[in-house]
DNA sequence: ATAAATTTTTAGACAAAGCTAAAAATTAAA
DNA sequence: TTTAATTTTTAGCTTTGTCTAAAAATTTAT
């Protein structure tokens, strides 16, 4: 399999976890931004290769072939996002790059040492699970922050938005995972929530609290 | 930089560890399993990037700059391999082509952290050396085995050929890195020895005393 | 239900990296 | 020093993955 076509498998996978339906060509090409025709001629590659299910104007859905082609390269993405962020001592936001990179790798004992090195994480850096070495994902029950009302808690077990500016921003609030959040108060104008982390208060905007995952306690 | 470019620099570089000349077109395309007439529309875009020095007919050579970046290239490979042997627990016949993908990962603050993590090796699992982040290199005298005389005793810390099947002659007959030699005997007919071991004595051919690096003790 | 807007596919081109076969240059042999 | 053998380059073709522009299908709006 080659780069592309793992990429390709890779974003399906990840729109499909959003979106539980069949992706659209234009999805998939602004996720990769790339062009919609580049993604109808790979789409046909894929189908040929058994990897997906695509019937013209239909949009697209991960075969079980697929599906787990696809776990298979998000596994390597995590593991090694673990292993720099835990081993070499990477900061959150630098290693999503890197691991782009690193996920095509190809060498199932490479990743099974990888994973034991690591001692079986079940999820990554940023709160996302890691499908072990058969594909199967340890669940956890998380919901947005946003979610939260006045006077309820919880911890911080992950984040959606994964970009750099986020997490700098969270680490400038020393938020992270395993921070314990509460919910003080919530303003109806704009949902704005002002939030206790440790013994400091601090007001964020909606688009922060959709942006974070906690486990009510 | 495309994996086709740095594996033309990296295969250009080993070839002058050997022969320290121009090198031709034919031994690349030898050492590459790929045709002289795919080399040759190569050199003249590895000439065009300021890499090599290329004139028609006359063979090929490395700037300054090719250097360097072959260096980090063989950098890569090396640390790497060291990786999987000692933290991953891989066998060192097992590495090479684990590392052959590896080497092409881009991101200097990884290999530079990789090194650190792993303590600034100057030699990979077969003994040759890590050129460190500036590129330079420290070179280890040593001799092969077969240039020892009756007598003589060396230290193993190196091979030559790194195939799968003499590192795991090698293993069988539990030399390592590390490993006292000692030349008891030599035959006249066909060059093979009799050597010492640890306290085992064994029969060993040319073939086996001329891809066996030691430093004499 | 028809027209307009949007999405998706097709057709045709291009760059990268490889190949084969033929031509050109160099090196070795007679 | 010619001729023969070898090496290297060129010319032209193929595959992969991308792109633009145009055509076709689907969805939305009137
Ligand atoms: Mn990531
Ligand atoms: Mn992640
Ligand atoms: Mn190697
Ligand atoms: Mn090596």
């Amino acid at each position: 399999m080659t780069f592309s076509e793992e990429n390709y498998l890779k974003t399906i996978y990840h729109l499909t976890t959003l979106l539980d339906s069949e992706i659209s060509t234009n999805a998939i090409a602004e996720k990769m931004e790339t062009k919609a025709s580049s993604v109808t001629d790979m789409l046909k590659k894929l189908s040929e290769k058994n990897l997906v299910n695509y019937k013209k104007y239909q949009g697209v859905s991960l075969t079980d072939k697929g599906l787990h082609s696809a776990k298979m390269i998000v596994r390597k993405h995590r593991l090694w996002e673990v292993f720099l962020v835990d081993k070499l001592d990477f900061a959150w936001d630098e290693v999503h790059d890197i691991a782009e990179q690193l996920e095509h790798i190809k060498s199932e004992k490479l990743i099974n040492k990888l994973d034991e090195f690591l001692n079986f994480p079940t999820e990554d850096p940023h709160g996302d699970p890691i499908p072990n070495a058969e594909g199967m994902i340890v669940k956890v029950e998380k919901q947005l922050l946003s979610e939260l009302t006045e006077k309820q808690a919880g911890v911080c077990v992950g984040v959606k938005d994964t970009s750099s500016e986020f997490l700098q921003y969270l680490d400038k609030q020393e938020i992270a995972l395993g921070s314990k959040i509460e919910v003080m108060s919530k303003e109806s104008f704009d949902l704005s929530l002002k939030i206790k982390v440790g013994n400091k208060e601090l007001m964020i905007s909606n688009k922060i609290a959709a942006n974070l995952f906690v486990k009510k306690v």
